[in-house]
Formats: structure tokens, C-alpha cells, sequence
DNA sequence: CATGATGGTCAAGCAGATTGACCAATACGT
DNA sequence: ACGTATTGGTCAATCTGCTTGACCATCATG
């Protein structure tokens, strides 16, 4: 494995990777849902059950102010909700509204969209394989949306 | 494939994304070189010899400003000189300095290391066998640094 | 019950991008 | 050749999303 290859290997995955998000973006738009990529992935620490702030910030690899700022932004666009928690007096509970669930359906079908299409290209098989291969890799730490 | 699995295809892929992105930038630090990420991706375009900052502002996916800025910054830190271009007397050509390109062989060393964990995993074929399977669904497009 | 740790918000500031205005030099249509 | 539109680049102001620091309320522990 050569320098100019590890580059490589590292602008091809990252192009992928934003392409991705990209299309999952544009397909959440195009449902009629306004967003950014971090709302997605805010919403697969949200659901099913709710998360608090602090949760959520670990989850996103923000900190929790960051993390706070994105729950407003949500509650404002009325895809969450802050609720009292059930057990911790200090905490809240961030949880889904209903509108939150269709675009977290929004998200789940426009990605199905997305990878979609690289399955035309490389086949069910070879993406599953992909899929696997990316899994043993990657790190279990949380996803930063913005580098 | 499953709405489900598109999402854990994305989250699994920016995962990837961004271990190998901050294992390689660490990498360079630990070199003796300060920089961020979009450093390295600038230097694949500047390499061998030269580019406007016009077309970096293509490589990168980002404003001509913004591009700008960034070769602002890599004059500052002595991996860049801006030259006047040879032919178009509007444009200037920004080209690495020699601590530019000792700044580029760290970033291909780092990257090879970083690559080199994955192989301990997946082993050497498996790995260019994801290069490979990459490098067909990712655009051809600019590569943005950030989102 | 005192003391520290934890969940959350407010406020200020920064980094890296954007939009808009502008100038100099090139390319093009007639 | 010449006026006009386009292109390369920078300056300036602004925006967005995140960080650090301060602070309060509540929980946990001696």
C-alpha cells in the first residue's frame, strides 16, 4: 500500500461519505422537510424513546452547549420537544414530535434513496460486503457532523 | 436493503471519514507541523506544480474567498508562496514551498499509518478491494472539508 | 447535611465559511 | 481595433455553528 494510495483511499472515502449526506439532505428538502445533516443523525440518538441534552451531545461528539443549541433549533422547526424527566429533576428529556417522526421517515426513506443508487452500480452483494467492511473499521465514538 | 441499514451505511461511512481524517492530521502534528485537515487536501491539489486559487476553490468545493483566506493562512505558515502565473497575468500561482512538501510527505506518511491499522484488520486485499468498490460510487466532484 | 459532581442554560467569542462590491486583465463580437 | 462581457483575485462585512467560561439547580456521597 503506497503514500499517494492511503490519500487516496482517504479523498474517495470522505467523497463518498459526502455525497451521502448530501443526497440524504436534498431528499429530506425535497419531502417538504427543512433541515441540516446534523438533524438526522440527531434524530437516531432521539428516537425511539427520547435522550437528554448531555446524551446527545456524546452521541454527536459536540458539547452539550453545542448540543442544547441544536435541541432549540429543533424545537423551533417542531420536530422536538423538552419534557420533564421521568426519574432526574435536573434533566430534561428531548423527545420527538410527531412531525419529528416523518421526517425521521423522510431521512430513513431518502437514504434508502441514496444508497439506492450505488446498488444499481455496484449490486445488493457488493454493498453489503462494503457495509461490513466499513463497520470493522470505523470507531465506536460518537459521529462529528462538522470537521 | 432496509431504510435502517442506508442510515447505519451513512453513519458507519462518516465514521470512517472522520477516524481516518483526525488519525492522519494527528499524525502530522506529531510530525512537527501545525494544520487542520483541509491542509492535506490543498496540497493534493497545489502538488506537483501549482494551482490558481481559482481552482483550488474547485478542489476544495468551497468560494474563491474561502480558498483565498486558506492560502492566506498557508503563506503565513510558510507551506506556500503565491508567484505570478506564467501565462495569465490576473491569476497567480500558488506552489509549495520546501516545507510545503515536508509538510505533504508527513501528511502521506501519516496517512499510509492510518491505512496501515485498517490493514491489520481487513488485511491487505480487502482493503483495496473497498479502495476499489469507493472509488466507483464516489463523485468526481470537489471534496469539501467540511459540512 | 455539607460538599462535590452532574444536567442544563446564558453569554461572549472564535473559526471558517458566505455574500457583495470592486479592480485589473483577458476574451470576444462586430 | 475597440467596447463589452467575462474571469481571477482581493477587501470587507456578515453569518453559522461551535467553543470556552460562568453560573444555577439538583443529585449523590462522605
Amino acid at each position: 500500500m503506497q503514500n499517494s494510495e492511503a490519500l487516496a483511499l482517504t479523498a474517495v472515502l470522505l467523497a463518498a461519505a459526502g455525497d451521502l449526506t448530501r443526497r440524504i439532505n436534498d431528499g429530506v428538502e425535497a419531502r417538504g422537510f427543512e433541515g441540516r445533516p446534523a438533524f438526522g443523525f440527531a434524530f437516531t440518538r432521539l428516537a425511539p424513546d427520547g435522550a437528554t441534552v448531555t446524551e446527545l451531545a456524546a452521541h454527536l461528539g459536540v458539547t452539550k452547549q453545542a448540543a442544547s443549541q441544536l435541541v432549540d433549533e429543533l424545537v423551533r422547526k417542531g420536530y422536538v420537544e423538552r419534557r420533564a424527566h421521568p426519574v432526574d429533576a435536573r434533566a430534561r428529556l428531548v423527545v420527538l414530535t410527531e412531525r419529528g417522526w416523518e421526517c425521521t421517515r423522510a431521512a430513513e426513506a431518502a437514504a434508502a434513496d441514496a444508497v439506492g443508487a450505488w446498488v444499481e452500480i455496484l449490486g445488493e452483494a457488493e454493498v453489503r460486503v462494503l457495509c461490513d467492511r466499513l463497520a470493522r473499521i470505523a470507531p465506536y465514538g460518537p459521529l462529528r457532523p462538522t470537521w
